[in-house]
RNA sequence: CGGGGUGUAGCUCAGUAUGGUUAGAGUACCUGGUUUGGGACCAGGGGGCCGAAGGUUCGAGUCCUUUCACCCCGACCA
């Protein structure tokens, strides 16, 4: 992409309602913007990001065995009477009418869509298991939505649904998307802990979050600093004053603060702040039993299915991703996230020189499939290094004031060093580097 | 849902206590010139129903009433 002719609004200023890092950031170096309370619009660098992060979900659960659908966003009401949840959900349902005043509702999860889906398509224990997946928008009516991606009212989700014919196949699944999960965070370069969770009003046995560690991040949890265990802090204390004291703690307070408990291995434990990108749940038949949705057994005897529910926020995962990876001067996307791989940035437009090996390198690299966008601008260097490093290209080329003794320079946005290379060597260096 | 706050140019904000020429600044944008390695400089220019509706008044951005929107703290919540 030639950044003459992007449409990426970049501002100097953020607005003042945004006050978290990744909120502020992708709103100045112009990714999304806001449309309403917990409503964002996606600008084109925005839909890339999101994109990018919804095709590794898709990769890897599809590699996992999962089958993708896509369920209505619009759904009747009566889907959720039958479940107890037009009730138990309240007002965190929208609810619209038709043009004949039918009730409805914007999904706001789907088990019972979900489980209206496979009843009586699936019939036998030899068609199990299934593992059904969708990524989608989801609608929640939020009391209070806030810090811009990460708790917005309409999001892009992927939940996905799996169906047993015995506990113990649904808990092998359960453990598969746990792996599932960790390839997918680890893909998006992300440094991440799973914690054990209560399971809530949701309902069954085991459960598990997936908490990208921030400072920023609305939740506590308690991490080994020797092993890679983790716990909510819901499930390891049961004194309801003391969570509360500690979810009311600054990340810099819970530093100081140590566990005296050490954890089984024998490591130090402490505490994180972290935001929840995931969460994985051992249903049961709750909604199976509800929906009357049964398969036959061995012995030709109908059995509610067991189940378990997977979900990914993939909206709240670009906020994450900027959360825990950027600084003062604004993003720095990792590898797999990045909008554009490499920004070659000529720095002197009226340089006849430099515009001519701008060129050529930005077709060379556009013909090896590279992610490239070539600043063609005609600002100053000092402008647009500002945009680069506020939009957070992982590398940029500058071609400059050291062409004269035949050398351009790679910026690395993550460490800040800037690089000579040859001329004749650039092309060599990129494949290297990326 | 309880408490607090804010709506004036694309963005950040003055102006509102005490009503009074044609509503301001910075930034962004357009034109011309100078500049060209860290968000440049000079000159000129365009851009506003002062969130909306109603009221008081000779006169309302400013006072009154209603309403809408957004933000923050809390409760709630994946």
């Amino acid at each position: 992409m030639r950044r003459s002719r992007a449409f990426i609004p970049t501002a100097k200023e953020a607005p003042n309602d945004a006050t978290l890092p990744s909120h502020q950031f992708l709103i100045r170096a112009g990714f999304i913007n806001q449309q309403g309370a917990g409503l964002y619009n996606f600008m084109p660098l925005g839909k890339i990001v999101l994109e990018k992060i919804r095709a590794i979900v898709k990769e890897e659960l599809d590699s996992a065995g999962c089958n993708e659908v896509q369920l209505s966003f619009v759904t009747p009401i009566g889907l959720w009477d039958r479940s107890g949840r037009a009730e138990t959900m309240g007002k965190e349902m929208l609810r619209i009418k038709d043009r004949h005043e039918n009730d409805f509702v914007l999904s706001p999860t789907n088990e019972e869509a979900m489980v209206e889906l496979v009843k009586n398509r699936v019939t036998s224990y030899k068609d199990l298991p299934l593992n059904l997946y969708q990524i989608n928008t989801k609608f929640r009516d939020e009391a209070r939505p806030r810090y811009g991606l990460l708790r917005g009212r309409e999001f892009l989700m992927k939940d996905g649904y799996s169906f047993h014919a015995s506990t113990e196949d649904m808990v092998r699944e359960f453990d598969l998307m746990e792996v599932t999960y960790k390839k997918i965070f680890t893909r998006l370069g992300l440094d991440f802990r799973v914690v054990e969770a209560d399971s809530g009003a949701i309902g069954g046995e085991g459960s598990k979050e997936f908490h990208v560690l921030a400072d920023s991040g609305e939740d506590t949890i308690v991490v080994c600093e020797a092993c890679d265990y983790g716990a909510n802090i819901e499930t390891i204390f049961d004194n309801e004053q003391e969570i509360d004291s500690l979810n009311e703690k600054s990340y810099e307070e819970l530093q100081t603060q140590k566990l005296s408990e050490k954890c089984t291995c024998g490591g130090e434990l402490s505490f994180k702040k972290g935001i929840e990108v995931g969460h994985i749940f051992q249903l049961g038949d709750k909604y199976s039993s509800a929906l009357e949705a049964t398969f036959s057994d061995e012995n030709g005897k109908p059995k509610p299915f067991e189940m378990a529910t997977f979900g990914i926020g993939v909206s709240r995962l670009v906020a994450a991703v900027i959360e825990q990876n950027h600084d003062e001067n604004g993003c720095i996307w990792t590898k797999e996230t990045a909008p554009y791989t490499v920004n070659i940035m000529v720095s002197n437009i009226k340089d006849e020189e430099q515009v001519t090996l701008g060129e050529e390198l930005y077709l060379k690299l556009l013909g090896e499939n590279i992610e490239v966008m070539f600043d063609d601008r005609k600002e100053r260097f000092g402008f647009k290094m500002k945009d680069a490093e506020l939009i957070g290209f992982p590398y940029t080329v500058i071609i400059g004031k050291e062409l004269a003794n035949g050398h351009v320079q790679v910026y690395d946005r993550k460490t800040k060093e800037k690089t000579e290379v040859k001329i004749g060597d650039i092309f060599e260096k990129i494949m290297e580097l990326i």
